[in-house]
DNA sequence: TAGATTGTTAATCGATTAACAATC
DNA sequence: TAGATTGTTAATCGATTAACAATC
């Protein structure tokens, strides 16, 4: 069926990918704003912050329901509360790491995640000189042990740090093992079935971008 | 002037970012297709390599010359280093990390930059206890010395790993300097004037964003 | 009520894909 | 030459932006 917007099982046009991931920086900037103090952003004062028109974030948040007042704006910490429902963020999220290099270790060691309901609780490597240590507070477990320790844990996220040899078949793993959502650090774009989420860390992607920038000129010189 | 196609100096249509973005990957593929020892490759063997479609591929590639033979593909060699040297990765850069907290020593400890051509040249932080101090082979440099920094190591990339509160103002003073390409680990998006490229690595905002469909159920579930 | 700003529709813009003549 | 695949133009698709009636 081709209706020009196709619906999903509750009657709503679907939301277009790019919308969500512009979701957590509206979350982030009301976050900021109430802790100003602010109680009241209209979607000019919002788009000025966010670097987006005031039309792209009215529409944006239009898929989701109507949360404004005309005339007045958007009471910040309502619509802030609202956006933290729709991405799921009032609840925490279990999440594993799976490997225990240099960089897992960086990631088991990185206070960052926590504060925002991301909980690190367990971490799994295969190399037996790892294996049963403590790394972060947490024991590392052998990889074989995966399904069993993301059913203890109640795991709905990885965090993949292996070498990039090994990211497919871990990522493989884990899909099997019912995970939903993968956070890959490897410099490989790993494949998954419908129906699962990536996200891949490539900061080598991001540079190699730039220099093209570096290389040719500027938009201006 | 407004003809439907921008035109830069060349006399060329300009590059739109998202075919720039994808380059990258486009060489990351070839790398490995010539480790590999396959010599020739088509449109459609490189777009199901990339998941990406033949038309693109060839549609990208069109921007900036005619690369393949019609019949046969594109040599895989040839391909590689006329994208390199688009790309601008057949020198060598010169990198200055900006922040040696935990973040930023992780990074100055990482080896997976160099062997691309980014050579971590330079370290700065104002923690007077890190200063002078040796880190991944650095010594560190306080962040008044900056602009001197960047014009004796010939520093054309700076990667930013200072706490949020700091970011905007380092990176002003990078600007300031003459960088015109900044790789910034923060969770925050600073602003730039023309000219000046910014990439944002932000584990946080990806995490966040696949909540949404761990919250709301994938596609066919 | 008058003024302001939303929510939403329609117009625009830009990127992706399909199609095919050119050509290896 | 026949077959295959490029490079490129035109069609399609989807996302952004403008405009404005609804309404606080």
């Amino acid at each position: 069926m081709v209706t020009g917007f196709e619906q999903n099982n509750y009657g709503r046009p679907e939301v277009p990918d790019v919308v969500v991931s512009r979701l957590p920086q509206y979350v982030r900037t009301l976050t900021q704003l109430l802790a100003e103090g602010v109680q009241i952003a209209n979607s000019q004062q919002l788009g000025e912050k966010l670097q987006i028109t005031p039309a792209q974030i009215r529409k944006d948040l239009s898929y989701f329901g109507r949360f404004g007042k005309q005339g007045r704006g958007y009471n910040v910490d309502h619509l802030l509360e609202e956006l933290k429902q729709i991405l799921g963020l009032t609840v925490t999220w279990n999440v594993a790491v799976v490997g225990v290099g240099r960089l897992g270790r960086a990631i088991l060691n990185y206070p960052g995640f926590t504060p925002d309901g991301f909980q690190l609780v367990a971490a799994l490597d295969d190399n037996p000189e790892l294996v049963g240590h403590d790394v972060g507070g947490l024991t590392v477990q052998p990889v074989a042990q995966l399904g069993d320790v993301i059913q203890r844990h109640q795991v709905s996220i990885a965090i993949v740090a292996v070498p990039i040899a090994y990211t497919q078949e871990v990522v493989d793993r884990l899909v099997e093992c019912g995970v939903k959502a993968i956070l890959n650090y490897a410099p490989i774009m790993p494949q998954v079935p419908d129906g699962v989420s990536v996200r891949n860390i490539d900061p080598l992607l991001s540079l190699q971008s730039m220099t093209y920038y570096l290389a040719n000129g500027s938009t201006l010189e």
